[in-house]
RNA sequence: GCCAACAUAGCUCAGCUGGUAGAGCAACGCUUUCGUAAAGCGUGGGUCGUCGGUUCAAUUCCGACUGUUGGCUCCA
């Protein structure tokens, strides 16, 4: 979900899958989206995996690099040329050995388990294993005493060079050749071909190792997942185990320790701790609905941008939640996406009707995926090409409309563009709007706020000519670059998309691809920070710049994104009068600043772990009367406070101080004003702050206005106290 | 969607091998009127996620469903 969904379809009817295939032996690997192990700091190091896995030659990489995000609409992979096996950080090592000696005594204790991979990851390592016995937490403690029984008998690393012809033999020996002779074929000819053994165990793997088992101080395995074969759902599904090791028990217990705190900071806990959003099931899963509290923050987050867009000369609009199907074939998004979609609505007439032809369903989902012959004739002439098969064609009247709950809104947006006719003077024009846009994620990817199946993104399109898609890219970027240094996020990493140049599947020119991927390439320069070019992440539309960040369990997570658009105008024929009198085909951009305003909440919530600056702070001061004697002062001031918009609430309850004090830090309001005989009687206020703790005795208007400067200046929080 | 685990009061959790439920915090009331992270006493609150099965008896055992969590797959 999220922002990145912005983009556009393809222009052609594709195969379901159209990365290489991952059992391509020189392919880098099943590509994913997303990391492969739980790391609970979101500061990890972002290298790209420097390491290879076991039971692979160094430059196949049947593992999952885990330096990947769930993003929404791109897949990026590390290019199998920045992987080298041979080159192993000393933790890798120790992890890396780990994961064999986890495969050793899962042998012991089963000795008919089928083995696949067991790579370190950035976290810790895994092992993916076939066992017809479904493992659980006991078996886990019985693998982990084995384990420390294999360490404990200090078995030597050895590694050993073959032939193609001794390595299938030495894997029928050990009888694993249900997926080891597989992955020896992903070995390139060519290549060496290595083992290593400790002790009675021999796996196919490039290494690198420790010397010893007892080179392995700490470890601890963590949790049993399923995962599928090579990344494939088509294949069969494996156990893995997860693991983590480390140098020494301090440091393993450090990392078991980070982990602990990074739960505590989790958005879904502080969203329910601090009353920020519910998920109720009678409303559907994936489907948030904001609390007062929570509605400020995303309000504020919403004023702010606002400002920030009028500043850029954007306009903003409003569209409807729905569309007709019949915009969506336009743009290309039905049917080819139409599983990530919610089920189209179709009208009571219409089905009255339908149901009358006795029509089933399988005929009802043709009927609506299907177009007249004349559209597809239409769509292919503005495309230059057939992007619309004749199959998908039908007689007019069997067609069935009806209406999507749109999942973008750049249709909505370009049918306002293209409302009136457009000189090259009035561009470009920039449409922005808070639109909520629906999609049918899977169950098993639903997440708190970050996926979701409603979300609304700060979106905007911008319809440019070619000459200022540079510029306007620019403007785009230092968006949210805005946005990113306000709120103080400076852990996150810049993803330029490119195309990759062996592939024709994208459109538009040469000419227009190397001055927009110049463009991004100049304008992601301009950010100050490291950025990453992937050749080949590119939509096939255009290229594109994504902002990527972590939550507290390491997963990354797209956020803003910025992205050029060459199809859409094509598609929905979309022209404006140059200086030569002459129609000129716009470029679009499309961007979001936040991506989503859940998910980019979700993640804001984890940065700042509930302790929210106080322009953003659902409760900014809370009023606390010693006792109630001081009760009519502190409504007072609670009176000014809010005449002069502070979100302030005072405490009436029955307590002694301590406990009205812990009730506000519990609550983690930035500012809490103590109010006893003597501030009353000087018109003062005793000042708490959530940062720094007691600061002492301030007259009320000083306070005042101190609270409307940080307000006013979107101050951040001070490091909290120790 | 797939694999696995989990689902007891608003929250955090207890409840051994079946005999219809408890604690702390929160809420509410009373007492206390208090100086920087928890005053005392009392009260209310649960069809033990839902539905079905086994049983004399199910929160407990079995199944399905729903939801959550961690992975996998997907992600316009």
């Amino acid at each position: 979900m999220l922002s990145a969904s912005i983009s556009t379809p393809p222009p052609l009817p594709r195969p379901r899958s159209p990365l290489p295939s991952p059992h391509s032996p020189h392919s880098a690997g099943p590509r994913r989206t997303r990391r492969t192990s739980p790391s609970p700091t979101a500061s990890a190091p972002r290298s790209p995996q420097p390491a290879g896995p076991c039971s692979t030659a160094r430059t196949a990489i049947p593992w999952n690099p885990p330096n990947v995000s769930r993003t929404l609409n791109s897949r990026f992979s590390i290019p199998a040329s920045s992987i080298n096996a041979m080159s192993m950080t000393p933790l890798e090592e120790i992890r890396h050995s780990c994961s064999h000696v986890l495969a050793t005594a899962i042998l012991r204790v089963f000795p008919d388990a089928k083995l696949d991979i067991g790579p370190p990851t950035e976290s810790g390592f895994y092992y993916d294993i076939d066992l017809e016995h479904k493992l659980t937490q006991e078996d886990l403690a019985r693998i982990e005493a084995e384990m420390k029984k294999v360490i404990e008998e200090n078995q030597a690393f050895t590694r050993k060079e073959v032939s193609r012809e001794e390595a299938v033999e030495i894997i029928k020996k050990v009888g694993q050749e249900r997926y080891k002779l597989g992955r020896l074929d992903d070995i390139p000819q060519g290549e060496a071909i290595s083992f290593y053994q400790n002790g009675e165990f021999i796996d196919l793997c490039a290494g690198t190792h420790v010397r010893y088992t007892k080179q392995i101080k700490a470890f601890k395995l963590l949790s049993i997942a399923g995962a599928y074969h090579r990344g494939d759902e088509h294949n069969k599904q494996l156990q893995r185990i997860y693991g983590t090791a480390f140098a020494s028990k301090d440091e393993l217990a450090q990392h078991l320790e980070r982990m602990e705190q990074a739960k505590l900071r989790d958005h879904r806990k502080l969203g329910r701790d601090l009353k920020l959003f519910v998920i109720d099931e009678d409303v559907g899963q994936g489907l948030i609905l904001w609390t007062p509290a929570g509605s400020i923050i995303r309000q504020e987050l919403q004023t702010f941008i606002l400002a920030e867009l009028q500043k850029q000369g954007y306009s903003q609009v409003f569209t409807p939640h729905i569309g007709k199907l019949a915009l969506y074939k336009t743009s290309g998004h039905f049917p080819y996406y139409k599983e990530s979609q919610f089920t189209p609505l179709v009208d009571p007439d219409q089905l009255a009707r339908i149901a009358g032809e006795g029509c089933s369903c399988a005929d009802m989902t043709a009927r609506l995926d299907a177009v007249s012959e004349s559209f597809r004739q239409e769509i292919n002439r503005r495309s230059g090409r057939e992007v619309i098969p004749v199959e998908r064609t039908k007689a007019d009247e069997s067609l069935l409309d009806g209406f999507l709950l749109k999942p973008m809104n750049c249709p909505h947006h370009i049918k306002i563009f293209a409302s009136q006719p457009h000189s090259y003077r009035d561009l470009p024009i920039r449409l922005a709007e808070f639109g909520t846009v629906y999609r049918w994620e899977q169950s098993g990817e639903l997440n708190g706020l970050t996926r979701v199946r409603g979300f609304t993104q700060d979106d905007a399109h911008l319809f440019c000519t070619e000459e200022q898609v540079g510029q306007e890219v620019l403007g785009c970027l230092s968006l949210v670059k805005i946005v990113l240094s306000t709120l103080g996020m400076s852990d996150y990493r810049v993803r330029v998309g490119l195309r990759d140049p062996d592939s024709n599947k994208y459109t538009g020119t040469k000419e227009n691809w190397d001055k927009a991927e110049a463009a991004c390439r100049e304008a992601a320069k301009t950010l100050g920070v490291s950025f990453t070019e992937e050749p080949g992440e590119a939509a096939f539309y255009g290229p594109k710049i994504d902002f990527v960040v972590r939550d507290v369990i390491g997963r990354e997570w797209q956020l803003g994104t910025v992205q050029v658009d060459y199809n859409l105008p094509i598609r929905f024929d979309l022209s404006y009068i140059g200086a030569d009198n002459q129609q000129h085909r716009p470029v679009m951009i499309h961007r979001a600043p936040f991506g989503s305003m859940e998910r980019f909440c979700g993640v804001l919530i984890e940065h700042f772990g509930g302790d929210f600056p106080v322009w953003l702070a659902p409760e900014q001061v809370r009023l606390v009367p010693i006792s109630e004697k001081t009760l009519d002062y502190g409504r007072g001031l609670l009176d000014q406070f809010r005449a002069s918009g502070v979100r302030a609430t005072l405490d009436e309850h029955n307590d002694k101080l301590g406990a009205k004090i812990r009730r506000a830090e519990v609550d983690k309001v930035p500012y809490t004003l103590i109010l006893g005989g003597k501030e009353a009687e000087a018109q003062a206020v005793s000042v708490r702050s959530r940062a720094k703790g007691d600061e002492g005795v301030l007259p009320f208007a000083a306070f005042h206005e101190r609270l409307l400067g940080e307000v006013r200046n979107r101050s951040l929080p001070d490091k909290k106290k120790a």
